[in-house]
RNA sequence: GCCCGGAUGGUGGAAUGGUAGACACGUUGGACUUAAAAUCCAAUGAUCAUUAUGAUCGUGCGGGUUCAAGUCCCGCUCCGGGUACCA
């Protein structure tokens, strides 16, 4: 049979769907298997090679686990809200709605293409009414959640104990007080605002060079009234939560650092000639001693009330310099430390000694309380302010394993020390402490007892994890069921959802930087019973929200009454295996997590955590050029010769690099053009074979060509029926089979393709030189090429003469006891040099090894005539003669 | 700066502490062909020597543990990703 992929793989095609090969039912007798990708954002750009090769890693399980008797989830759908088919909007007037159809068509034709078993009646799009209508839903139910923090966990904000206090001061103080324990809230806000693409975007979207990360452009502060969701409530369950999770560590890192829990106390200093204190946040309590002066950000609420008369005129202009700096301004002076004396002195509690407060935008209003002590003899960042503006530096700690240079300048006050060591100078009469000779451990516990049992200090835990911005002033997203009252009052809206777009011939922002809607005058205003009249809420939620839940809806998705069926959420979920690429390790799966933690909290999902295996395909890149010069040079202006590469216009050797795929350097690879001239089956396996499937690694067209070939091979052998016997199997062959079975299997359960497709053609290698199977062999691996090869696998399957699919056969279970040897041949080594081979009986003893081997007449050589010191014999692994 | 990865032939990559380089690409030689492509067969880490054959060196660098190290430990170099005044 000759390999005609052009024929074979759409034949095939239209089988599945006519079929409905893939259909998942839910069938709660079968063990379940949830595998997930990471949905595309639909681009106009269609499929690039970095798609399918996290799709064909979890087809490939796909199809293994339904031939081991799996029901298997495995959907695919649409990101589908987003900037771009908004762009174009604007641009050419084209509503989003027409071109995300456009494209969700496109890439659904893509996909396709590859022979990928998804369960395409259960396909959603972010944009459906029907499926916002549920995102809608999910927001309602945070916007009624509070955290009780004693419980550790979201509760109705109808069980929200309101204090009597509160209760006295009425009703509009009995709401102010709800509000704030809402894990959505409607609230000022600095925010980060983007000119070009005119909307926020949060802090996760703004890169540490002050650009949005979406369009590269700077972005500025404004304070606007924005949706913000309290996420730092379930900062310690998202932390606690990654230790039962089976993810890269590396992933687990990220989020912990992002979530960054950090363990301190809070310590109040006394401020002279005002009875309010200030209090600071430290993680170092126990270089109290080492204080010699004070910060307060710009923005501290204490502000006025510190700052005295004398100081005021430059401080308030510090204050109104720093508020003007960008992102951009502030990393580039991140050297450089600025800040001004407020006039005011503190005292530090531990030796009652006169300290003066600054402020200095080193210091971060949104982080802790808002002010520190510097200590900058043991902090570099105090160090460094206390250099420029010649503010004494107190070591208190002796470095005393440092080298002694280090040592003599820390102990000098000239350098900074971080690190362990000896406290020295830290005791008071006054006050009656003493850590001198601790190290650091002991020394933080003793003064974090001590300002307890004082009264001035408490130990602290902080977040960096911040309120997640969670409104965009876009048209192209989804809109909030909010109205907002000409009374003042903010109504969230649960029965009737969805609120649905309005239909806009113009997508340009709205006045003063509101988005679109602002515009929808009729959708826009709206009239109560009582005839007080409301605007809706123009903002719309991030792309985040769809991505946030989308794994749920999947799972009942055609559901018009509930967002899912409970009973068919308790079979299906956790997710068993998602497989995305890395950029997403903190945004999309850190927002997933905490949707997932409230739905669960509220017991509207069954699981603590969405996701329980998550692996990261590594990009794909490609080879580029670079002149001597160091500038890039088009692929299409290269030409190999030898090995090396030229300008085909200048004649100048280039170097080959690896390279992110750009049109610019005309790298790009279209799965579209590979599924033409190879095959979807080649390009599945190219993918899969191009190595570990988290590295990132290099296209190469001759790498498609190759296991093309493999493929072109097995189909003219497996399908020759000439090739096909009856009788006995050979035995070699029959051996190696049972080993392929097995390490295909295993290949497949541990995610390493690329050596299970090794091991697929070394067996094909071997029966080619045989030239003749039995089909029983035939069939068995047809089996197991079918993961990776779907479509070549079920034509061999039918003309070995069955007539229904292959995808549900069950996968062979390999004959062990033919593997079984009874002989093992020893590589002898001498000094750990393998010098001959030697058979030994599978259970010879190893006296009786030993004595073969020194007996052995290619022993003499090297004996030498020697007695060896020792004879080491692993069983079943090599021997080695010490001389 | 800090936190993670990574470094193996000409190339992509294999190797539970136990025969380094599986499998594939490329290259070379051969078969088929008028010829080319396709296909098939063989060789292919480097160096030295050669009569089949053999020896030496080889997993970024320098040390160490071990009978035995690509793999474990210590100290570096370079590359990639994340993060950045978080007190």
């Amino acid at each position: 049979m000759e390999y005609k992929f052009w024929e074979i793989e759409p034949k095939w095609q239209a089988y599945w769907e006519e079929h409905k090969t893939f259909k998942t039912e839910n069938d709660f007798s079968k063990p379940k298997y949830y595998i997930l990708d990471m949905f595309p954002y639909p681009s106009g750009a269609g499929l690039h090679v970095g798609h399918p090769e996290g799709y064909t890693a979890t087809d490939i399980i796909s199809r293994y686990k339904r031939m081991k008797g799996f029901n298997v989830l495995h959907p695919m759908g649409w990101d589908a809200f987003g900037l771009p088919a908004e762009q174009y909007a604007i641009q050419t007037g084209t509503h989003p709605a027409v071109t995300t159809q456009k494209n969700c068509d496109n890439f659904r034709r893509q996909i396709k293409t590859l022979g990928l078993s998804y369960d395409w009646d259960r396909e959603i799009n972010t944009t459906d009414p029907k499926y916002f209508k549920w995102t809608q839903w999910i927001f309602t139910k945070l916007y009624n959640t509070w955290f009780d923090a004693e419980q550790g966990k979201g509760r109705p904000i109808s069980e929200l104990p309101i204090p009597e206090d509160v209760k006295a001061e009425g009703d509009a103080a009995i709401k102010e007080y709800i509000s704030k324990k809402r894990l959505a809230y409607y609230d000022n806000a600095q925010v980060w605002w983007c000119a070009s693409c005119k909307t926020v975007c949060a802090n996760e979207e703004v890169l540490t060079d002050g650009s949005h990360e979406k369009c590269g452009h700077q972005v500025k502060r404004k304070n606007l009234k924005q949706w913000l969701l309290r996420i730092p409530h379930y900062a310690q369950r998202l932390l606690e939560g990654l230790d039962n999770l089976d993810w890269p560590e590396g992933v687990k890192d990220m989020q912990k650092n992002w979530i960054g829990k950090s363990t301190g106390a809070e310590v109040d200093f006394k401020l002279e000639g005002l009875t309010e204190n200030l209090r600071v946040y430290t993680t170092r309590p126990d270089t109290l001693f080492g204080a010699t002066y004070m910060v307060i950000s710009p923005e501290h609420p204490m502000m006025s009330e510190i700052v005295t008369a004398d100081n005021k005129e430059k401080v308030e202009k510090y204050i109104q310099a720093a508020s003007l700096k960008s992102d951009l301004d502030r990393t580039e002076l991140n050297k450089e430390k600025t800040g001004v004396f407020t006039g005011r002195h503190a005292i530090n509690p531990i030796n009652g000694k006169q300290i003066p407060v600054w402020v200095a935008d080193y210091v971060l209003m949104g982080y802790g309380t808002g002010a520190i002590m510097a200590v900058p003899a043991h902090d570099t960042r105090d160090f460094e302010f206390a250099v420029k503006f010649e503010i004494p530096v107190n070591c208190i700690l002796d470095p005393k394993d440092a080298d002694e240079e280090t040592r003599e300048l820390v102990l000098a006050g000239k350098a900074c020390w971080t690190e362990d060591g000896a406290y020295i100078n830290s005791s008071s009469s006054e006050t009656g402490i003493d850590i001198n000779g601790l190290n650091k451990k002991e020394g933080i516990s003793k003064v974090i007892d001590w300002l307890e049992a004082k009264g001035i200090g408490t130990s602290t835990i902080n977040f960096k994890l911040r309120d997640w911005l969670f409104s965009r002033q876009r048209y192209w997203g989804e809109p909030f069921p909010v109205i907002h009252w000409e009374d003042g009052e903010v109504t969230v809206v649960e029965d009737e959802l969805p609120v649905s777009l309005p239909d806009l011939e113009k997508f340009e922002p709205g006045e003063g930087g509101e988005s679109p809607l602002a515009n929808a005058g009729d959708w826009l205003t709206v009239v109560d019973k009582n005839g007080r009249k409301g605007r809706r809420e123009t903002n719309t939620m991030p792309q985040w929200a769809g991505s946030c839940w989308y794994y749920l809806r999947y799972i009942d998705p055609k559901n018009d009454e509930q967002i899912f069926d409970p009973k068919v959420e308790n079979y299906w979920m956790p997710v068993d295996l998602y497989i995305g690429g890395a950029e997403h390790a903190v945004l999309h799966l850190l927002y997933s997590r905490f949707w997932h933690k409230v739905l669960f909290d509220l017991g509207i999902v069954s699981t603590e955590e969405p996701f329980q295996k998550l692996f990261n395909q590594g990009m794909i890149l490609a080879f580029a050029y670079e002149a001597q010069s160091g500038a890039k040079v088009a692929s299409d202006l290269v030409e190999e010769k030898d090995g090396k590469y030229f300008h085909t216009q200048t004649g100048e050797e280039v170097r080959q690099i690896v390279a992110k795929m750009s049109k610019s350097l005309k790298n790009v690879i279209n799965p579209d053009d590979v599924v033409e001239k190879y095959g979807a089956d080649s390009l599945r396996l190219y993918e899969m074979f191009m190595g570990p499937l988290d590295d990132t690694k290099p296209w190469a067209e001759n790498g498609v060509k190759g296991v093309s070939g493999f493929l072109g091979r097995a189909c003219r052998f497996f399908g020759n029926l000439d090739n096909i016997v009856e009788g006995e199997e050979d035995k070699e062959v029959l051996k190696l089979l049972q080993q392929t079975i097995i390490k295909v299997g295993d290949d497949i359960e541990n995610l390493k393709f690329n050596t299970g497709i090794s091991a697929l053609m070394v067996f094909n290698n071997l029966a080619m030189k045989k030239g003749k199977v039995t089909k029983a062999t035939a069939e068995i691996f047809a089996k197991i090429l079918a993961p990776y090869a779907p479509h070549l696998a079920e034509e061999l399957w039918q003309l070995y003469g069955n007539t229904d699919t292959l995808a549900y056969a069950s996968w062979p279970v390999a004959d062990t006891s033919l593997l079984v040897e009874d002989s093992f041949e020893y590589p002898v080594s001498f000094n750990g040099k393998v010098r001959f081979k030697l058979a030994m009986p599978m259970d010879a003893p190893k006296d009786e090894i030993e004595q073969s081997v020194l007996a052995h007449e290619l022993a003499q050589k090297w004996l030498d005539g020697k007695t060896p010191k020792k004879v080491i014999i692993v069983p079943k692994k090599i021997i080695n003669v010490v001389l």
